[in-house]
DNA sequence: TCAGTGATCCGCG
DNA sequence: CGCGGATCACTGA
């Protein structure tokens, strides 16, 4: 499971790699304490990279958060790996990305869905901007919130890959229910 | 403070 | 469909 944490003040280093998973290529960026970026888009990932933490530095170097977080990726079962990410975020934003946690794989839930659980029906729009924040791409699994009326709404890292993602984690769900 | 902006939703024509 | 109004957290000035 994802165990988030909060990620203040802004971290002075950060070691960042690609990986290729059965998600796609990925670029992983982690602090010493846990991961805290993860982007989908490799030609673009080191520049959002930079916006996402103007004030630091960064090193291409692979760690062993990001080989643990490949592990969580790569595992049927993710619930026996405890992973921590680390991020900055209103409380706002960490009751809905919580919240997204819950969510399994395969599933989906509508904007509107997780502004109910939240107690708050009216602030759907308000739920888009926050999910549109995550910055750590498939492990708050944002990619499963799509609008009410069946339209796929918007996807930070590309709305072709979260066209792409939610049709493979269809199948996976699919070979999983049959055994 | 406050106006503007969303990865929304709903109703109306 | 396309449009406007409702709605609410967040941001920048």
């Amino acid at each position: 499971m994802v165990q988030l944490y909060d990620l203040s003040p802004s971290p002075k280093c950060l070691r960042y790699g690609s990986y290729s998973t059965r998600f796609g290529k990925i670029l992983i960026a982690s602090i010493n304490e846990g991961i805290c970026f993860c982007s989908l888009q490799e030609e673009q990932a080191e520049e959002q990279l930079r916006q996402e933490f103007p004030k630091s530095i960064f090193r291409q170097e692979k760690t062993d958060w990001h080989q643990l977080a490949i592990q969580y990726l790569e595992s049927q079962s993710s619930e026996q790996i405890t992973l921590p990410v680390f991020v900055n975020a209103s409380s706002f934003q960490l009751r809905v990305w919580q919240l997204l946690l819950s969510i399994e794989m395969g599933q989906c839930a509508t904007y509107k869905e997780i502004a109910e659980r939240l107690g708050v029906p009216g602030a759907s729009r308000a739920v888009g901007s926050a999910i549109g924040k995550n910055p750590v791409a498939l492990f708050i699994p944002c990619h499963r919130v799509v609008q009410t009326g069946g339209g796929l709404g918007g996807f930070r890292w590309g709305l072709e890959h979260k066209k792409r993602l939610l049709a493979q984690e269809a199948l996976w769900r699919h070979a999983l229910d049959n055994n």
